[in-house]
Order: C-alpha cells, then structure tokens, then sequence
DNA sequence: TATTGTTATACTCTATAACTATA
DNA sequence: TATAGTTATAGAGTATAACAATA
C-alpha cells in the first residue's frame, strides 16, 4: 500500500495545502503577526511552536523566581521522589547525566536542594529537597499549574484530555528517539 | 467555579498522579530506560519531549546532508513562496530577523538560496530556490515526510489527523506567546 | 521616525570527554 | 570492566545592540 492510491491521495493533499499556503501568500491575504499565518499541519514545526509557547508561559510563571523551566523540573521531580538518584532524574527530565549534574549542583548552591551519598551504592547521590526548596516548590507550583492551563486553555476541556491522551501516547511510542543532544549540527560542519 | 468542586476535584486528581509516580519509585517498579518511565501528564514537559523527539528523528532524515532543522524549515518557506521576505519568513518560522539573517546568508552560501532587492521596497530582499536549493528541497523532502510520518505513527491514522488539529488549535490560540528567544535565563542571572 | 536587514559581540545551554570513586 | 557523578572545554544557537539603507 506504500504506492497505493491511499498514498497518492495523501501527497496530492499535502501538495494541495502548500498551493494554498503559497497562493495565499501571493494574493497577499497573509498579513503580519503570527495570528494569520497559517501552519504547517506537520508535527515538526508544531511541535516548534508548541515549545516555544510552553517557554514563552514558563518563563512567565517563574520571572523573578530565579528558577528556570529545566529547574522547576528537577524540583518537581525530587519532590515527588525524594530520595531519586541523579542518573534516574536525568532519565525522568531527558537530559544526560552531565546536564543533571549541573543543574543538581546549581539547585544545592541554591540551598533548595541536597544531596546525600547513598549508602546501599556509594557511587550514587539521592537527592532531597531542603525546607527552602519545598517552599520554593510550593510557592511556585500554583503559577506552574496556572501556565499549563493556560496552554491548553484554547481547547474546552474534553478536548484537553483528549490531547494529552494522544501527546502522552505519542511520546511514549517513540521514547527510542527521546535521548537528549539530537539533531543539533556536528562540531565544525557550518562553514565559516 | 475557580475554587469549587470542580477544581477541588482536579487538585486531588493532580496530587493523586503524582503519589502514584512516587509510589511506583520507591516500590522499585520503574527500571531504568525512558519507556518505562511513566510521563508528567502536563503540556510543557510533554512539549518538550516532542521536541526533542522531532530533533531527533530530523537529525537522521537530515544526516550528511549539511541541512539542520531551521535550515530545511527556510527552505521549504522559500520553495512553497518564492520572492517572500526575509522578515515575513521569519514570522512563519518563529524566530526573530537578525535570526534569519544569518540563516539566508548561510543558505545563499552553500548555494542553495538567492536574494534579490525587492523593487517596491528597497530595503527588503526577496528570497528564492537556487537550481541547487529546489534539488535539495526535493531530494530532503521525501525523508522528511517520512520523519513526520514516523512520529506520528504510533497513532491510528484518525488518531494522527485529531491529533493535528489539536494541535493546530493551541498552537494558534497561544500564537501570541510564540515568540522566539523566551524562556532562557536572563544575562547573569546564573550565578557563577 | 519606523522598518528591513546586517553584523559584531556576548551569553546561555549543553555536548564531549577526561577524570575520580565505587561497584 | 562498568557505572555514578564531576568538571573543564568548547561549540552550537541565538539574544542584544549598534548600524546602514530605505520608507
């Protein structure tokens, strides 16, 4: 079926949808500003800007709070599992380990954090939150909660169930392809 | 409502998940390994994880090709609307003019672009395909449909099509949070 | 004065890799 | 030998800001 006309119909639809986006363009309907531009129905650039929304609202949530979005999430996870190994939080966030120990030592600079050695693998550090740390996360959560919200607020509800169902279902398919670093240019490979 | 049974019995919902997570922690259940992680049902981490999948799987239907993501993502824009400008291809893509600036440049580089004075407006240029460019557009193309395709594919086709529109929808009706260089730690912010 | 585009500079993020300590 | 974590270095990406040309 790879060259069936299931397949054909479907290229000649995407054909069709960039002739729109582009006749569009020329008869000069598409004015500036990002509300009338319409987007490609792929999931690469809408996941772009899914991101980039998800930061915009973030950074928002947590201006003045000194913490940043991969922060928040290192807090939320302790919180949630005191006592996780760092090399497990990496594996929760998606960053590697050298990341996670970056930002852990940050996070215990911050004095929100702490890390005690783990007596049954003395290789391995637990990590806890410390008395600042669980009212930073406190103080935080509800604006964090209110963003999130706030994202999926253009859908009524039933609808935002639904996507996240369909979001989580899709990230856990393709969980082999979720490591951290990919698809960023090789070293020295940008010309000059 | 903002405080009534509704939102009383989404707290516990909430609060609930996360017991569960830190439940399953520290019975030992979750190996090692992101497929068995069970993911955060909140839109910015999950974003976040499908961006990094994305990257991913472009980074392999790019792979020797000297193409990374915002560079095949120019291409397209300037293949679908040849003599668009240089700042209203930015605004498609979601990053700022300086930005796409230093993308054109490389592009026309490598040879794959060209830019031409826009006579009615001398100080924009208008961007369109070398020979070059339209060949690489068409050689990349098929494997960035199939990356798209690929992402998508833990879904059922119908799955796949909801899935965009939801998608469409947030991303449009947060368009006005979608602006590039937000969520990043302020200059100096980070301690040392 | 506002807008389009260019360029230099600087900064954030994070990958790479070499290292220590422990298993 | 393998794994958890640390640290230094460096490179990719991009924000900031000053600038020129045009409107």
């Amino acid at each position: 079926m790879i060259n069936g006309k299931k397949a054909q119909a479907k290229r000649r639809v995407e054909k069709a949808e960039s002739r729109i986006t582009a006749t569009l363009y020329r008869s000069g309907m598409l004015e500036p500003g990002n509300a009338d531009i319409p987007l490609p129905r792929y999931p690469a650039p809408l996941a772009r800007r899914l991101q980039q929304i998800c930061a915009s609202l973030f950074a928002e949530a947590l201006a003045d709070s000194g913490i940043v979005q991969l922060e928040f999430a290192t807090i939320r996870i302790v919180a949630e599992m005191p006592g996780i190994e760092q090399w497990r939080l990496a594996d929760f966030i998606g960053i590697d380990r050298n990341n996670a120990s970056l930002v852990t030592d940050l996070l215990e600079r911050k004095g929100l954090i702490e890390r005690r050695v783990n007596h049954a693998d003395r290789r391995a550090r637990q990590l806890y939150l410390t008395r600042k740390g669980k009212l930073t996360f406190e103080t935080l959560l509800p604006k964090i909660r209110e963003a999130n919200a706030r994202i999926l607020s253009p859908l009524p509800p039933r609808d935002q169930t639904l996507f996240l169902d369909l979001l989580v279902r899709l990230v856990e398919g393709n969980s082999a392809h979720a490591r951290p670093g990919a698809g960023r240019r090789k070293r020295g490979s940008d010309l000059g």
